[in-house]
DNA sequence: ATAATTGCAAATGTTTTGCATATCG
DNA sequence: CGATATGCAAAACATTTGCAATTAT
């Protein structure tokens, strides 16, 4: 699998030193990182590298389509890989944790229902608010 | 159908003037407001009324559960009623339309989906995007 | 040398808040 | 009167941007 590095330089980026440092820390990273989660960990490596250095890189990796945007409704934006396979979210609402999963089905319900309106759908935006059963 | 002034005694609200000129205003609005928007329309009608009771007046209506707060991944909050039947938004690419639909299948294909997690749903928030099809 | 990247501070845009004043019950 | 609600200006935030300095190619 291609890594960022390659992706970015296939886009014609230059690779500085803090660029490849950015993106050390995101291949290391799991799960959804805001910008701020992400510049504290760079930070932690390179105390000289500025938060609108993270944001920058963070738009400019959604623009070549390596990171994917995420809005979970609070009011900072999240991050993931683009390239994992498609999934959606279901968030714990006792605990605040993010359980991924994949549902093709749904995918394939969504389709049907844009059609019925009249439209061809493009992509969709499902978050799922749970609870965990007691019993398992 | 209780009016949103019944429901404002009901929690205990006092309902000067002001509050009474907002609750006029979102009874005859349609859609998805955000903040600005309200406090446009408010403001035609009362210069006086500050964009800080808008926040806090959509704050309260939300807490007592009158006004629902979307979220499409732009950085404004909406508001919708929230005794509204239940509905999702697909989002027209083409010119940032809200089209409003219900799809109860899809409801109980989440909640099946959410089951086999070990969750129980307990709401959810789905958006589509999606271009119109030409003929039709 | 030329173009891309960065740090810093200032600017944005939305939403929230402290406090004194006005209004409600 | 005591409790709520409000206006105003300032504060909070997350994010973006102008510009001069640094680094990459």
């Amino acid at each position: 699998m291609k890594s960022l590095e390659q992706r970015c330089v296939e886009h014609g980026l230059s690779m500085g030193r803090k660029r490849r440092l950015i993106i050390r820390v995101l291949s290391e990273a799991e799960g959804h990182l805001s910008a701020a989660d992400l510049h504290r960990r760079v930070v932690a490596l390179d105390r000289s590298i500025s938060l609108a250095t993270v944001y920058r890189t963070l738009t400019i990796f959604e623009e070549i389509g390596v990171l994917k945007r995420l809005d979970f409704g609070d009011r900072t934006m999240r991050y993931e890989e683009a390239d994992k396979t498609p999934h959606d979210h279901l968030l714990d609402m006792t605990d605040g944790g993010v359980v991924e999963f994949q549902a093709p089905e749904v995918a394939a319900l969504l389709a049907e229902v844009a059609d019925r309106l009249g439209y061809r759908l493009k992509g969709y935006r499902l978050d799922l608010y749970a609870t965990p059963v007691a019993d398992r």
